[in-house]
DNA sequence: TAATAATCGAGACGGTACGTCCGGTCTTAAA
DNA sequence: TTTAAGACCGGACGTACCGTCTCGATTATTA
C-alpha cells in the first residue's frame, strides 16, 4: 500500500523555481509594493518563465499570501517570566514583522482581496491566522502554570477568548502600525500590556 | 468684488456629477469589489465621461477614500446609561458599516495602498481615522461625569490613552471581521467590552 | 439629406496612423517575413499602439492584405503598339513587384490563409484580384482595335475568356517566380507571350 | 552482419510513428488548417511524444512539406489518345489534389514560407515540382509519337519548354483554384487545353 | 448680445500588464 | 538509445485599463 503517487510521469518539478519566486516575490514587494508588482516580473527576477509560476499559483493573490506567510513562521515565545512580559515579548516581535515593507505592503492587500474571495480567505486563515494563534494558547497556558490566570473549566468558552484574545492583540498591533501609522514602540506595548492585563476600570500595578 | 474664490470663468463644475460618481463608486465596489472595480466603469455607471471624473480625482485609491469615508460619518454615540454599555453600542455599530461590502472591500485596500504613498495616508488618517475619534472622547468624558472612570490629569497622557484605546476598538472589530472572518454579535461584543473594561486578570462584575 | 456621417464623436481617427502601419507593415515584411511578422512589432515601428492597429484590422491577415495590395495598384498598360508588346510589358511590371520581398513574402501567405477564411478570401477578390483583371480587358479592347483580336459577340463568354486568361498569366508568373524560384527575365517573357498568343500547336511567326 | 548502417545502438526508431506523424499532419491539416495547427497537437493526435517528432523534423514547414508531398504522388498520365485530351485529363486529376483541404491549406503555406527560407524552397522542389514534371515530358514525347508536335531539336531548348508549359499548366490551375476561388471544372478544363494549344491568336477547331 | 473660457460626453491615443498558447529543449523513468 | 510524459524558458497573442488627448457642443461669466 503506497501512499504516495505511483511511479509520476515526465520531468519533475523544479523545487529551486518555487524557492525563487517565493523570494522574488518579497523582493518586489519592498521595491515596488503590492499594486505595482506584477507577475511577469516577478518571474524575471526568479530567473523562471511565467508559464512556471502559473503552474503552480493561480494569481498574485495566492502567490503574495505564500510569500508573506513564510514571514510569521519567525514568530516564538520565549519565557520572559511574567504573562505581561510574554505579550510585550510577542507583540513586539509582531510588529517588528509588520515593519517589514514585503509584509506592510502584502498583507493588507490580500485580506483586502479576501473580501471577495472565500478560497483566498481560507488560504489566509490557514496559513497565516490559524498558525500563529498557537501563541496565544501557549502564553495562556504558561501564564495558568505560573498562577497567573485561573484555569479553564469550559473548552468551548476557552477557545472563545483565546479568539477574542487574539483578534486583540493581532488587531490593536495592526491598526496601529498601518491605519494609525504611529510606531509600536516600547513605551506603546507597556501600555498594552496593561490595557489588557487589568482593562480600562482595572487597578494597573505601580 | 469679492475677497474669496477668484470669480472663476467658464462652465462652472456639475456638483451634481460628484454626488453620482461617488454614488456609482460604491455601487460598483458592491457589485465588483475593489481590485476589479475601473474608472471606465465608474464613469459609465455615473452617466459621465473619464475626463470629468479625473478632473476631480487622481486616480482609483482617493476616490474611494472618498467614497468610503461618507459611510463612516453615520457613526453615533448615543448616552446608554453607562461606558459597557455605550462601547457595545459604538462596536455593533462599527460592526454594521464593516459588514456593507463597500466598505470591506474598499477600506483594506486603501489602507494597503496607503503603506506606499504617504498623501493617501494622510487622506485616510483625515478623512476617516480622525474623524471617528471623537468617539473615544467622548466616551470616556461621559464615564468620567458618571464616575466610571478617574479625570484625566495630564492632558498629553490622556491623548495617548484614547489613541491605545480607538487602535484597540477599531483593530479588533476589524480583525475579527476581515481577518478572521468571524461575525461581531452580541455575545462577543460583550466579552470585548469586559476585557476591554477590565482586562484578563482582573475581575468583571457578575 | 446629408449621406455622411451626423457629425461624429469622440476625437477622430488618425489618418496618419494608418498610413504609418500599412508602411511598417510592408517594412516588416521585408526585414523578418510574413510567418517571423508580429503586430506588436509593427505597432512598434509604426510608433503607434497595438490598440489602435487592432482598431483598424483585425488581425494579421487583414493587414498583410491591404498592405501588399497598394503595390499592385502600380500596374499600367502603357500601349506598346501589339498585343504581344503589351503581354510581354504587363508581365515584366507584374514579376517586378513580384520580386519585392514584401510581395514575394505576404501575398502567397494571405492566399494560403485564405483557403480557410471565406472573408479573407474575398477581401483578397477585391482588393487586389478584381482591381487588376481591368488590364485584361483594357488590353483586349486594344487589341480589338488594332485588329489583332477579333470582336467578342458573347458577353458572357468574354468574361469568361477574360478570367482564364487573367489565371493563365498572374498564375504563371507566380508559379515561376515564387513556386519554380526562376527568373522572369525578358527571354522566358518572349517565350510565354509567344506561348499565350499562338499555342503549343500553333505557328508562331518568326 | 550489415555492411552499411554501422550497427546503431539502443533501441531503433519506430517506423510506425513516422507514417503516424505524417498521417495526422495531413489529419490536422485538414481539420484546423494550417496557421492553427500545431506540432504538439499533431503529436497527440499520432499517439507520440513531441521529443519523437522534433527528432525526425526540424519543424512545422519541413514535416509539412513531407505530408503534403505524397499526395501528388498520385499523378499518373493516362494514354488518353490526342494531346488535347491527356492536358485535359491530367489538370482535372491536379485540381481534384488541389480541392482536398490538406493540400489547399499546406501547399500555399510552405511555398509562402519557402519565399524566405532557400533549404525548404530546395525541398519543395525536389518533392513536389521536379517529381512532377515528369508528366509534361511525358505528354509531349507522346504528341511527338503521334505527330501532334513537332520533335524537339536543341535539348536545351527542350527542357526550357517543358519549364515554361509547367509552370503555364501548375500556376493557371492554382490561381484559378486558390486566388480567383472558382472551380476547375470540365468547361473551364475544355477552355484551358484550347488556349494552350492554339492559343489567344490561334484558329482553335470547332 | 457677443466674446471668452472652462466644462461636458464621446471616444481615439500611447502604454503596460494580463493570462494563455505554442515553440523547441531538457529531464525523468521505462522499454 | 529511443520512447512517452511533462516541466522548462522564451516570446507573441489579443484584451482590458490606464491616464491623456482631441473633438464638437454646452453653459456660465464678463465685456
Amino acid at each position: 500500500m503506497h501512499s504516495r503517487s505511483p511511479a509520476r510521469l515526465g520531468r519533475p518539478r523544479s523545487t529551486a523555481a518555487a524557492t525563487a519566486i517565493l523570494a522574488a516575490t518579497r523582493e518586489a514587494l519592498v521595491e515596488v509594493g503590492w499594486s505595482k508588482l506584477t507577475l511577469g516580473d516577478v518571474a524575471t527576477r526568479a530567473g523562471v518563465a511565467k508559464t512556471t509560476l502559473y503552474r503552480r499559483w493561480s494569481g498574485k493573490n495566492e502567490l503574495v499570501v505564500d510569500a508573506v506567510a513564510e514571514l510569521f513562521d519567525e514568530l516564538e515565545l520565549p519565557d520572559r517570566g511574567s504573562l505581561a512580559a510574554d505579550i510585550e515579548g510577542v507583540v513586539l516581535q509582531f510588529a517588528a514583522i509588520l515593519d517589514r515593507p514585503e509584509a506592510r505592503s502584502g498583507l493588507m492587500a490580500v485580506v483586502a482581496e479576501s473580501t471577495r474571495d472565500d478560497a483566498l480567505r481560507e488560504r489566509i486563515r490557514e496559513s497565516i491566522v490559524e498558525r500563529q494563534k498557537r501563541l496565544v494558547v501557549q502564553g495562556r497556558s504558561r501564564a495558568q502554570k505560573r498562577g497567573e490566570l485561573p484555569a479553564e473549566t469550559d473548552p468551548g468558552e476557552a477557545a472563545r477568548t483565546a479568539d477574542l484574545i487574539f483578534d486583540v492583540v493581532a488587531g490593536a498591533v495592526v491598526h496601529r502600525t498601518l491605519v494609525s501609522a504611529e510606531p509600536v514602540d516600547a513605551e506603546w506595548v507597556r501600555s498594552f500590556a496593561g490595557l489588557l492585563l487589568y482593562g480600562l476600570a482595572g487597578d494597573a500595578p505601580v
